[in-house]
DNA sequence: ATGGTTGCCAAGCAA
């Protein structure tokens, strides 16, 4: 058995207790976490070192940043996938059985914007990486924060967030790009329901439950088929200073 | 729903 999980903990120096807490409660094999918001030299990596994690990380300073925390072998690979603007959000990974690549896809903007142009470049260049992965017939796990909402069922409201960026028609399409290439979204495996995994922070949106599902974990074939359980670890939200980000948990017989 | 909150790092940007 093999647990999984992906967590935007929006700066893991301030996340670090509950980051710590949250791999040593729920037992996770393999952590993907996004917006580690620092730079590798200042990763606070001795209490994950502690529980035996081996960490493989890519940050810069003041924004974005990924990171693998693993306790299972694993090596760093050449993602053969660029960020268009050289940003520190993609970080892929050989675990023998699978390919992994954890990704912190760009915000974005509305469209004609450059921030627009710039998420939706990342988008088409990850698909090509998908696509070319596959081609070589790994299995593969791509998970992260991918800042778009899939379907109507996976935002609070789809009048209010109708034209609004994590919701573009434009945002979606690539998504489904992705899943044509031969993901499947491994949440919908298990679960039919509204379920998000990040709130604002503004407004009392975790508590009246407005939120969006923009965190996924994609797998090819023989992962869906090995996977025995996906659901959101709400209680994460809820802590004294969290994460506006719950984590995504799964989990595979392998 | 034209505000609101958080983090980095010490003003303003990004989310």
């Amino acid at each position: 058995m093999l647990s999984f999980a992906t967590w935007n903990v929006n700066s893991i120096r301030a996340r670090l207790h509950i980051a710590v807490s949250f791999l040593e409660d729920e037992d996770i094999d393999v952590a993907f976490f996004q917006e580690t918001k620092v730079a590798d030299e200042k990763f606070p990596e001795e209490p994950f070192l502690k529980l035996g994690y081996r960490i493989i990380k890519r940050g810069q300073p003041q924004y974005n940043g990924v990171a693998v925390l693993t306790r299972v072998d694993a090596e760093e690979i050449d993602p053969d996938f660029e960020d268009p603007l050289g940003q520190k959000r993609v970080l892929a990974v050989d675990f023998g059985s699978f390919i992994g690549i954890n990704v912190y896809v760009p915000r974005g903007g509305y469209p004609g914007e450059e921030a627009f142009n710039y998420k939706m470049e990342f988008l088409r260049r990850l698909e090509r990486a998908v696509r070319k992965e596959l081609e070589k017939g790994r299995s593969l796990l791509v998970a992260g924060d991918f800042n778009i909402a899939p379907e109507e069922i996976d935002v609070f409201d789809p009048e209010i967030m109708r034209g609004e960026v994590c919701f573009l028609d434009e945002e979606r399409e690539a998504f489904r790009g992705l899943i044509d290439a031969g993901l499947w979204d491994l949440f919908r495996k298990f679960n039919a329901g509204k379920e998000f995994t990040w709130w604002d922070y503004r407004m009392g949106a975790f508590r009246k439950n407005l939120g969006l599902r923009i965190d996924h974990i994609l797998v090819s074939d023989e992962l869906y088929g090995r996977a025995v359980g996906c659901s959101v670890d709400r209680k994460y939200r809820g802590v004294v200073r969290p994460s506006d980000h719950a984590p995504l948990k799964a989990f595979f017989e392998i």
